[in-house]
DNA sequence: TTATTATCATAAGAAAAAGATATGACGAAA
DNA sequence: TTTCGTCATATCTTTTTCTTATGATAATAA
């Protein structure tokens, strides 16, 4: 038994249309006898007779009504299918899953989202958020489609771009005394706060604390940035937090905030996506729109 | 621009089940380039890549997940075709319209339609009740599918099935004196009350009295069977009635039924359909139900 | 690292499907 | 009866689809 094909449907279309086979050859611009062998392959794998062939007319059967109905119903489908496309395009639509880490999504995402649906009304955002290693993780198993990170990720299956560069910036209790300190040396001797392990915020910061070779005293650990600017509002010790929170984050706290000399300890803010994601060119747009959102924060940083 | 194919559709289907080129080929038993192709191909009408090639797995891309969704609908729709059809061959579906003579409807279709219904539940019978030369025009229009009527009608482009032979009977006042008429000649001197032109009973009861030759009295008309009736009892004169009217006619007339010596006077009841109907065997089924209809009343007739 | 394996893409020729032109059959209209 | 309109059939050509063989690439194993 062979098998319905949607030119047969469309032929049958066509002649249910016209009722007559060379008008309807010539509607699907093709020569009548090919369509009177489509319509009849047709009601041969069916079955039963679509039509019902007067020398004056066609006329399809009372079965060829339904089946005409539905064909429609069918060609319609086929017809959505193309438009969906279309319309998707060089959009983004449907359901976007965006991982984000959590030094950056609370300060981002509220700049970042309402740009977004403007952008895409039709695009369903979903966001993960999560520490790098996990997000990367996700990403590769098709859970995610892009992630905004730190950079590097240093994944061969990975495309990365740099979205732009952002400080690290000192927090100590508004309290104290003397001049802030200006390099990663005048951290020595101060109680250094630290993010829990897996973060790679943290690193970064050990990294920058590291440099000269001078560990800072054993730090306590918060979960959240917010905590840590809490902690030392509280007299605890200082932080280092990147340049985007310090708006939402020294607001409610009695802190004093300052900049270091140059060169400034910055982390790089990126997105990935997998190297073979359709999507890239989109990402990139997306990519822009991220750089808008980070720098209506004037602290943020610097374009890469 | 090439046209989208159901083939393609059914092969996407298979992509995205499997999640795999060379299984996805397999479950459509042909080979794994020829599939590769025609998803390509697809890719390539809809200008948007559905699938994300990785070296390990095969994933949908966002919009492909829309596609293939929208590919199923359209797969089960003509799957649905194919089932609607099957179905439907055997047995007759849909609408069915019937055309019946006004001196057959009200006696014939009272047992014929439960008849119906029961055999053909899913069969939505439409009758139209009109004379012969009506139902025969609506009929080569197509707007009937078949018609119940007294044979022969010699319309070459239609079929006609003899189903039984109906005798005509002859109706008096209750009152009437002597002996009841046995044959033409004794209706003579009678008024004879028929059914206004255009019915075709009208000209076999004329038909049947002309035969010896001698015209019977000019007589009043009636426009229905059961108006006549009434007005023998009412005494105005007399009439012929089809057998099947029997009972439901002078069931409360005041009149007295008697048959003629053979030759009894009798009319052919038949089907007719348009002779390239596909539905010949159905209708030669259906005839046979009117037969059983027909003779469920004793006074009916004789199968032919 | 290097070899191996799995997987999808590409190429070239073979098979199948669809199309065109020419022609036949048949009923309707003249 | 002849002619015309209409759909079916036949034959050949073109296009599409398929298969087999092979290449490229990345993950896995040695």
């Amino acid at each position: 038994m062979t098998k319905i094909t949607l030119r047969q449907l469309r032929y049958v279309e066509a002649l249910a249309r016209t009722g007559h086979f060379g008008r309807a050859a010539e509607s699907c611009a093709i020569s009548q006898p090919a369509l009177s062998i489509q319509i009849k392959e047709l009601e041969e794998t069916l079955g039963a007779q679509l039509f019902e062939r007067g020398a004056r007319e066609v006329r399809p059967t009372g079965l060829g009504e339904a089946v005409i109905a539905r064909a429609r119903e069918v060609l319609r489908g086929v017809d959505e299918i193309s438009e969906m496309v279309r319309a998707a395009r060089d959009t983004l639509t449907g359901r976007l899953r965006v991982g984000v880490i959590p030094t950056i999504a609370p300060y981002l995402l509220p700049r970042l989202l309402p740009d977004l649906s403007d952008r895409f009304p039709d695009l369903d955002v979903q966001i993960r958020e999560s520490v790098t290693p996990r997000l990367l993780t996700e990403l590769g198993e098709g859970r995610l489609d892009t992630a905004i990170v730190a950079l590097p990720v240093s994944d061969p299956a990975l495309q990365e771009v740099a979205i732009f560069e952002e400080p690290l910036v000192l927090v100590e209790p508004a309290g104290a005394t003397g001049p802030a300190p200006r390099n990663p040396q005048d951290l020595a001797g101060l109680r250094l706060l630290l993010l829990e392990e897996g973060h790679c915020f943290r690193d970064q910061a050990l990294s920058f604390c590291n440099l000269p070779g001078q560990r800072p005293r054993e730090g306590l650990e918060g979960t959240s940035l917010s905590t840590l600017v809490q902690m030392v509002g509280a007299g605890i010790g200082v932080t280092l937090i990147p340049g985007m929170a310090v708006e939402v984050e020294t607001r409610s706290a009695d802190v004093r905030v300052s900049s270091f000399d140059a060169p400034q300890p910055t982390r790089t803010i990126g997105m990935v996506w997998r190297k073979n994601s359709p999507l890239t060119e989109q990402f990139t747009g997306l990519s822009e729109l991220v750089l808008a959102a980070a720098q209506q924060d004037a602290t943020a940083g610097d374009p890469r």
